[in-house]
DNA sequence: AGTAGAACCTGAGCGC
DNA sequence: TGCGCTCAGGTTCTAC
């Protein structure tokens, strides 16, 4: 569910109850989430210090005071909320609201800084593993691992060299963790949508089959329109993450307005454009585009 | 080598 | 009310 810019939310606002933080104590009331949780993973985490919250593409990386690293990925469903402890919802008349809040709160953490922060995920496509600080970028998880969308890393250079000659779709090529690491499928669609370009058209032909000295325009077109809507999603997670962590503590979700994501049917939303928002399925994932500003 | 499709799992929404 | 179907923002494995 949760792509860069929902977990980037997320990490912001676990910083303040997470770092710098002790783990007094920890409940894991299921043996796996995708995987099985590693080896005395409660026991393990009991008692470490948080020193320093971060993230690499959509996982979270919880640095701890052994050396290791507390690695978090929340699926396609999952989400974090924070409480005072001993803030308990009221009983009685509430009992049922009460549960179906609770359910498929998976791991709990009970923070020195007086939070308990509770992971849920209803579809355990998520996972946590602990990994030494020192093997992480080696790591089976993160050393296929292609750039961040945001930053000077991705340049219209690197995505031309990486797209030369491939004749899979442009949306394909996107969603590839391994030459760009974060995106997922609603901001691909908006980034195609915004450079005006078909997530149909095979990923080479962004550029001419010979390296150039200067990149193409539809290279430089889409390197900017990836950096826009992650850093604008970004920024709107932001300012959405006071009003979330005052009403009900939960992290992660916020009001996105999309030009395409999931609008079939709709007008485009580019200026003086007059087409419809198409929805296409590719590799088993919806696309939406306007068949008549990307080409 | 690259790609499509299935798999993992639960819930929401919709037509009947 | 309920049943059956489709779909969901991720990742990884298998089969062509």
């Amino acid at each position: 569910m949760p792509e860069l810019p929902e977990v980037e939310t997320v990490r912001r606002g676990l910083e303040p109850a997470m770092s710098a933080a002790r783990i007094d104590d920890i409940e894991v009331r299921r043996p796996d989430l995708r995987f099985p949780f590693p080896m005395a993973f409660g026991a393990r985490l009991r008692g470490r210090t948080v020193v320093g919250l971060g993230r690499r593409a959509k996982y979270l990386l919880a640095d701890l005071d052994d050396g290791e690293v507390l690695v978090m990925h929340l699926g396609m469903s999952g989400s974090f909320r924070i409480e005072a402890e001993g803030d308990e919802a009221t009983p009685g008349a509430f009992h049922h609201a009460r549960s179906k809040a609770t359910a498929h709160d998976h791991v709990v953490f009970h923070m020195s800084s007086g939070t308990r922060i509770t992971y849920n995920d209803p579809r355990r496509f998520g996972f946590m593993s602990l990994i030494p600080r020192a093997e992480l970028t080696e790591h089976a998880l993160f050393r296929n691992l292609g750039v961040e969308p945001v930053g000077n890393t991705l340049d219209a250079a690197y995505l031309e060299t990486a797209f030369r000659g491939k004749v899979t779709p442009l949306k394909a090529a996107l969603l590839d963790q391994r030459i760009i690491a974060g995106l997922g499928n609603i901001y691909v669609c908006e980034a195609l949508h915004r450079s005006g370009l078909s997530p149909t058209r095979p990923a080479g032909t962004l550029s001419s089959a010979r390296p150039r000295k200067k990149p193409g325009p539809r290279a430089e077109r889409l390197v900017v329109a990836i950096r826009d809507v992650i850093a604008e999603a970004i920024a709107a997670g932001g300012s959405s993450l006071r009003d979330y962590v005052h009403t009900d503590g939960s992290l992660g979700y916020f009001q996105h307005t999309f030009r395409v994501y999931d609008r079939e049917g709709e007008p485009c939303r580019t200026p003086g454009c007059t087409g419809t928002v198409r929805r296409i399925v590719q590799s088993g994932r919806s696309t939406f585009y306007c068949p008549r500003c990307q080409r």
